[in-house]
DNA sequence: CCAGACGTTGTT
DNA sequence: GTCTGG
DNA sequence: CCAGACGTTGTT
DNA sequence: GTCTGG
């Protein structure tokens, strides 16, 4: 699954840089920036934050959506507020049929660029929380949902989304290891040609890239707590390694 | 018919 | 052990 | 997802 | 909006 992340605008608009023109990116980051934080070290779904997504609509250029993915059925602030702390994942398998993702499944899929993202590793009562990215440290691009909806209480359109997940390659699996959870998982990485299909691509099309990451370009390391009072927040720490002597003499990542 | 849910994860 | 809050 | 609370009474 | 449970 995926609830931690790790990512500032500056990734976001990798993909802006890349497809659309200079000018137009320019006007985005002022427009945007009353909006977002610029960077976010580590930051929870739980906490809804508002990031930069790509959609169909305009593929080149970002729009707000806070994290949670609030379904255009919701009826009220009640509602809203019960419903998005349950939709921060998607599982990939059911997408298509959930209530609360298929309508976004078929005609609402997203890019969420991100710079690593956090899952906890479980050993003798305790958890230890990874930071994983790329082995080259470029952005990674998720694939998730969004929706629009409109809150009839006071007129507002807002934009949110979730994360789609799959099976967890053989690098998650070692870390991702809740002796709760039968199986782990990840959430669902595109590569440049995948994202456009996700995109642009039918429902078909796109169910076929609901899979696990290939092996061998992320890499992982230990950091602080990311939870309850001893978490170091949205700070520079929360990326650093740091090392747990009982752990690290038992697991071997490679 | 209406009311209420609509999600993730997956066991010692 | 299990639920709630973040 | 993990961390933390989980109760009564009645007010600084 | 749509499905399920009662």
């Amino acid at each position: 699954m995926c609830y931690d992340i790790k990512t500032k605008v500056e990734a976001a608009l990798k993909r802006a840089r890349h497809y659309g023109n200079e000018e137009a990116v320019q006007m985005l980051i002022e427009k945007f920036r009353p909006f977002l934080e610029d960077e976010w070290f580590h930051v929870s779904g739980f906490q809804h934050p508002k990031l930069l997504i790509y959609t169909g609509d305009n593929s080149e250029m970002p729009l707000v959506a806070s994290w949670g993915l609030i379904p255009f059925w919701v009826k009220n602030e009640q509602q809203q507020l019960d419903i998005w702390n349950k939709t921060i994942n998607a599982r990939g398998e059911n997408i298509f049929e959930k209530p609360s993702f298929r309508t976004s499944a078929r005609s609402k899929r997203c890019l969420v660029y991100i710079d690593g993202f956090f899952e906890h590793h479980h050993f003798a009562g305790s958890t230890y929380p990874y930071y994983i990215q790329r082995k080259d440290g470029e952005p990674i691009t998720l694939g998730g949902l969004w929706d629009e909806w409109t809150n009839k209480e006071t007129g507002e359109v807002v934009n949110s989304f979730t994360i789609v997940t799959t099976k967890a390659n053989s690098l998650l699996k070692k870390i991702h290891n809740n002796p709760k959870l039968k199986e782990s998982r990840m959430p669902l990485i595109l590569d440049e040609r995948q994202e456009e299909i996700w995109l642009k691509g039918t429902a078909n099309d796109a169910k076929k890239l609901i899979v696990p990451a290939a092996d061998g370009y992320l890499k992982a390391h230990t950091v602080r707590k990311l939870r309850g009072k001893n978490s170091v927040g949205n700070s520079p720490e929360a990326i650093e390694e740091f090392i747990y002597p009982e752990l690290h003499s038992v697991l071997d990542l490679n």
